[in-house]
DNA sequence: TGGACCCAAGGCCAT
DNA sequence: TGATGGCCTTGGGTCCAG
């Protein structure tokens, strides 16, 4: 038996038939394994024997078979189709047959399919035995995935950027050609391609071309880029098209294929393109403008990159190029090198979920669950239910916060339910297959408020495989500890348990998701009511021992620390099936009358804020700062007064003028198409303008807008793009009273200060009023 | 006509 | 293309006193 990384799968035609093929990484090798031994099916669940004639029909083969439907066993045929793309038209046929009840998994792609059935696990080992045919594939007879400690897959990767020469604000494939695609490799290659100039034009035949041989001789495995879905690639295809140069750089000489509108995904066969902003958007929420640069420095790469303003990048093509070239290494360098750090957890996904690489980085965390669940249901029999056909919204009742008790405290204890939704659904056995409507209320656990019954046994689906991840998660925690903190092994077993918790804290949302296979409200509904249930059960607790609780939120209590929390702890421990824990030690914490907003100072003398501004990427820096330093001041100082100078003193500097405009910018994302908008706020305004000026602005965008002087009353009369404006037309008075006031008095009136007292108006009330 | 009040839209954060 | 709860700002409307 041979063996090697699976980095793809995909299948070909071949004398109308579809073959398997897996995409193969073996030491230096990169192989094709093909498999002409597998058939697409789907199972029928019928409503009358009838069906089996009826059925029979549309296809060549049917045969029954005994599979479980939530946990029920059913007899079910299934039903082969000689080619996948038949599969769709197939399938409608026959869910039309009166003697069909249901058609099942006629929706998985044969490829996944095949690694589903065999088991295989993308960016993992498997070996196979087969035979060389004349074209240098492979024809496998048996094939088997290898069990073996997890370790980042040997994948050649190579990053890439474009830059495009553009005198006019946005750039245009059909006017704007191409002045530089840097790309560098994880063996440490880098290179330039550059335009040629012809005739006072730049012309980037050349370039293209260089770029295109050199995937070919590098021959990568997966190819990153920074937002390279949507605009990179798609520049690139436009450009080709227009110089008529095929930009043939799959594995077997085809281009890449384009699939989906706005949440594209860009195949390359037999390579894995990935895109490091679609990772980071899903999963570096922290980062709030997400940049290269700043997601870099979020990372902790130290990387030194020359600045050029995007709109410069022309100027300095014609002027100054050399700095433009070293600004283009820059991006690909700094893609790679985020790409090293972002990359080994979406291997471990692609393992954990079993998809390949390049749908897996693109995938909504409810598709990564799901593609999970329907690996579980294949290995236990089940099958898969149908997506939901219309998305019907129900909302249904979440948790339960309390009303802090706000004001500073000493030496308070936070104390929180370890995964509370997971181990709830396991304690109650929640499943969409032990949801009963007739139970008696014997075999039955029942859910507090909302009266949905979970039967008692048999362990449900959801129940055992939670299980399960919280125990294999258990065992690599405590692995872990045999290895020092900087070893490859910790870091590779990290990534490994981070994966397992990721994706063991996404069943519940999964759950209550309507578009999801397995949704059903009640379990959703049942697992929140006994999270309400169980967080005022411990309050009481809490009460009656004597223990002040001052805060609380879905599943953690503030309590005024004792000797007596000690005890509390094992009483409730002893007393709930769930794990109650010591989450944190507030030297001194400050509640406001609001829910969801506090700050602490830790034992460690750190600072942790929650839910204030200072978290939040649609407020200006400056309000940010101002408010940070307030609290500290607060917090650590004790200085309430010292606050209230700090205070002055900044609106002072915004007065004269000695706030840099970057700091007053506010960032929102437009989340739909400008001319859906009902409400036109600042940001769609300062949107719009930016637009008009030729900006691309697709949904998703963020828009930085500053508020500037002028007649108009409304604010988004008054907002434009920060590119555009100057710091001498800021509305003062604006970021004096909506930003830093507003922000700074919500912490200072508990302090008995009033926004006038911040502004000090009984010194310079005259030229206060005068500066309106 | 301006201010008090209310509500919905919009966005982002806590859990 | 997991969930609900919650806070805050803005814009748009009504009502009412002056």
């Amino acid at each position: 038996m041979e063996e090697g990384w699976l980095l793809n799968a995909d299948y070909v035609t071949r004398n109308n038939r579809a073959i398997v093929r897996l995409w193969i990484v073996s030491g230096e090798n990169r192989l094709v394994l093909l498999d002409k031994n597998f058939e697409p099916y789907f199972y029928v669940i019928p409503e009358r024997d009838s069906a089996e004639m009826e059925v029979e029909r549309f296809v060549e083969k049917v045969e029954w078979t005994r599979r479980r439907d939530h946990g029920r066993e059913v007899e079910v045929l299934k039903v082969y189709a000689r080619h996948p793309q038949e599969v769709p038209r197939i399938r409608e046929e026959i869910s039309k047959l009166p003697s069909v009840r249901e058609v099942r998994e006629a929706d998985i792609p044969f490829a996944i399919r095949y690694l589903i059935d065999k088991g295989l696990i993308p960016c993992g080992v498997i070996e196979w035995s087969g035979e060389e045919l004349p074209s240098g594939e492979i024809e496998v007879s048996e094939i088997l995935p290898v069990e073996k400690g997890t370790s980042d897959p040997p994948f050649k990767v190579m990053a890439f950027d474009i830059e495009v020469y553009n005198p006019h604000l946005s750039t245009k494939p059909e006017r704007d050609p191409i002045i530089v695609i840097s790309c560098c490799t994880n063996t440490g290659e880098s290179k330039l391609f550059l335009a040629e100039r012809k005739g006072g034009n730049s012309d980037d035949r050349g370039a293209i071309k260089e770029f295109i041989s050199f995937v070919k001789s590098f021959d990568p495995d997966v190819i990153i880029g920074y937002n390279s879905d949507n605009y990179d690639w798609p520049y690139l295809r436009s450009r080709c098209e227009i110089v008529g140069i095929p930009l043939e750089i799959g594995r077997d000489g085809s281009p890449p294929k384009f699939r989906g509108g706005a949440r594209r995904r860009i195949k390359i066969v037999g390579r894995a393109n990935v895109d490091l902003y679609r990772v980071a958007e899903r999963d570096l929420g922290e980062v709030k403008i997400k940049t290269l640069e700043n997601i870099g420095a979020h990372l902790g790469i130290d990387f030194e990159k020359a600045e050029i303003p995007k709109d410069k990048i022309w100027e300095y093509w014609d002027s100054e190029r050399e700095e433009l070239l070293q600004y283009a290494l820059g991006d690909s360098l700094l893609t790679m090198e985020i790409g090293l750090r972002l990359l080994p957890l979406q291997y471990e996904f692609s393992r954990m979920i079993r998809r390949p690489l390049d749908e897996v980085y693109a995938m909504g965390r409810g598709k990564q669950v799901e593609s999970y669940l329907i690996n579980e249901a294949y290995s236990r029999g089940e099958l898969v239910p149908q997506k939901p056909r219309e998305l019907e919204r129900e909302s249904y009742e979440g948790a339960l916060v309390l009303k802090p008790k706000k004001g500073l405290h000493e030496n308070v204890i936070c104390l929180d339910f370890a995964s509370m939704y997971p181990n709830i659904m396991i304690a109650y056995n929640i499943s969409p297959d032990t949801l009963c409507k007739d139970c008696s209320e014997e075999e039955a656990y029942v859910a507090p408020y909302v009266n949905h019954k979970f039967r008692k046994e048999p362990p449900g689906f959801f129940k055992e495989i939670l299980q399960r991840l919280i125990e294999t998660r258990k065992k690599i925690k405590a692995e872990m500890k045999r290895y020092p903190k900087n070893s490859e092994q910790y870091r590779v077993l990290d990534v490994k348990q981070s994966t397992i918790k990721i994706l063991t804290n996404s069943f519940y949302g999964y759950m209550g998701w309507s578009g999801a296979r397995w949704y059903v409200k009640e379990c959703a509904e049942a697992t929140t009511a006994w999270g309400r249930y169980t967080l005022l059960t411990v309050v009481e607790m809490a009460r009656k021992k004597g223990i002040e609780v001052l805060y609380g939120d879905t599943d953690s209590i503030f309590v005024l620390n004792s000797d007596k929390v000690q005890e509390f702890l094992e009483e409730v421990n002893r007393e709930l099936p769930l794990e109650l824990e010591v989450k944190g030690l507030y030297k001194t914490i400050f509640f406001t009358e609001k829910r969801k907003r506090y700050a602490g100072l830790l034992e460690d003398g750190s600072i942790d804020v929650k839910g204030f501004e200072v978290k939040r990427g649609d407020w200006s820096e400056l309000a940010k700062e101002v408010q940070e330093e307030i609290l500290r001041v607060i917090l650590v100082e004790r200085d309430p007064n010292k606050a209230l100078e700090y205070v002055r003193k900044v609106i002072r500097e915004l007065k004269d003028g000695k706030i840099p405009l970057e700091k007053l910018a506010i960032y929102k994302t437009i989340t739909k198409e400008l001319k859906e908008y009902k409400s036109i706020q600042a940001h769609v305004m300062a949107a719009m303008r930016a637009a008009d000026l030729g900006r691309q602005i697709d949904p998703g965008t963020k828009i930085g807008f500053v508020v500037v002087r002028g007649s108009r009353e409304k604010v988004r009369e008054r907002a434009i793009p920060v590119e555009e404006a100057k710091k001498e037309e800021i509305d003062v008075q604006y970021y004096i009273e909506k930003q830093v006031l507003a922000t700074a008095h919500r912490i200072l009136k508990h302090f008995g200060y009033s926004k006038e007292d911040l502004l000090d108006r009984g010194q310079v009330s005259l030229m206060d009023f005068l500066g309106r």
